[in-house]
DNA sequence: TTTTTACATAAGTAAATGCTTATATAGAAA
DNA sequence: TTTCTATATAAGCATTTACTTATGTAAAAA
């Protein structure tokens, strides 16, 4: 698949795009993404994945938590999409304060 | 369904991408898009309907032929899409000379 | 060590998607 | 008018997608 059909697929999809909206403001635990997308964890994890095999967003393990971010270098594309969406601050993860 | 998904959506998608790199040069008709695509007339009517639905394309009729191009007003995350996509001149179908 | 917690992976299923062929429509030509 | 041509719409089907529940894994706690 083409990089560009693989970005724009990876993005193309309600949930996907509220998982960035939340990780426009810093790093998110995969609890919280739980609790605002309100579907099971593994359909979350399965959605994070999408994203990560895209190269859009970038993880980070502490202990038994995971911490997803978008990632440092990306696409015009996904800039631009990125600009327009809302940040979601009802998954106010900062880095330690993970509410699991 | 959400403005921002919708044209993610509309735009994900391979047949169609190729779609909007042959109209990055301006209008083309809709049997010089099956020729390219190798796919059935209906097929392309039905993707052109997609774009079309998403805002990111629009239609002239002149006679029998129908003639598509890239909207004149898009969105940064369409005019993001459009400047990664290498034109593709393969349908070059200026106005007047369409193929058919 | 065993148990618990956070997350990932696997398998199964319902819904959405993208093609096909068949048919409808609108305009040009005969 | 009838016929042909370009395109659109409808119906059917195979593939993909996005969820579910069940299970696996790795790290912390007991």
């Amino acid at each position: 698949m083409n990089e560009l059909e693989q970005v724009l697929k990876a993005m193309a999809d309600k949930n996907r795009l509220t998982l960035l909206a939340c990780m426009k403001n810093g790093e998110v635990c995969v609890c919280d993404f739980v609790d605002v997308l309100k579907i099971s964890q593994p359909a979350v994890s399965q959605q994070l994945k999408k994203l990560k095999d895209a190269g859009i967003i970038k993880e980070r393990k502490d202990g038994t938590w995971k911490y997803y971010r978008i990632a440092e270098e990306i696409s015009p594309v996904v800039r631009a999409v990125i600009d327009t969406l809302e940040a979601d601050n009802t998954c106010h993860c900062g880095g330690n304060s993970c509410s699991c």
